[in-house]
DNA sequence: TTATCATATAGATGATCATCTATATGATGA
DNA sequence: TCATCATATAGATGATCATCTATATGATAA
């Protein structure tokens, strides 16, 4: 298994998760802090804090403390990286069948 | 929590595994029947059909029987489609500040 | 300095996951 | 029809995950 696909599947575990996809829509307006997304979420602080975590870890949010608070804003060159594996996988596509079968079948 | 946040994430979250992602990178190039795609994974025929099962159930990829072999494929739509929340994610950004201090703080 | 506020950490719990072995299904070829 | 081959299903296991309550940390404000 080479270490590419373990990395990307990284950092898609880190957002495959809703109330972390609700998180990175709120953050696509604009940098915010804990609090305000907290706000918009059922679920408890120390969960919250776990979810950022996760984020945070794999690249994908950046943070800062300012005070007290804590700022988080997306990464957005890690998000277009995202995009990019996507895509490379979904342009590719090479002519010749690649099916594998006995002579004859088909 | 909205419905497509869960939607989303059940995509990603199929995609969100090493095998899977060498799997998605296999078929980029192509259709391919699931002997050719055992062949190249260091897991047991049981652990693929499970693999391709989530692929599959999913709607990243599509299958068909031929004979006793399965066919599978890209399904391009739905890997657009998953491109262009993540871009949708990226290229908002609404100027205004937006983060919560109390007035005076920052 | 002390109370308060924002966030993080610890530890527990129930759910989901990737994986395996064993076996079933269902299609082909002899 | 029967043996063989490709794939699926069943059931078990250990690992990881999201979540909670309780508590710690660390910064500001009185």
């Amino acid at each position: 298994m080479e270490k590419k696909y373990v990395k990307n599947a990284n950092i898609l575990k880190a957002i495959a998760e809703p109330n972390r996809l609700l998180i990175l829509d709120m953050l696509a307006e604009g940098e915010l802090c804990a609090c305000k997304i907290l706000d918009r979420l059922a679920i408890t602080q120390p969960t919250l804090s776990h979810h950022m975590k996760i984020l945070c870890d794999c690249g994908i949010v950046n943070y800062s403390k300012v005070g007290k608070w804590m700022h988080y804003s997306i990464n957005h060159e890690k998000l277009e990286a995202l995009e990019k594996m996507l895509l490379n996988i979904r342009i590719r596509q090479i002519r010749g069948e690649r099916t594998c079968q006995k002579p004859g079948i088909r």
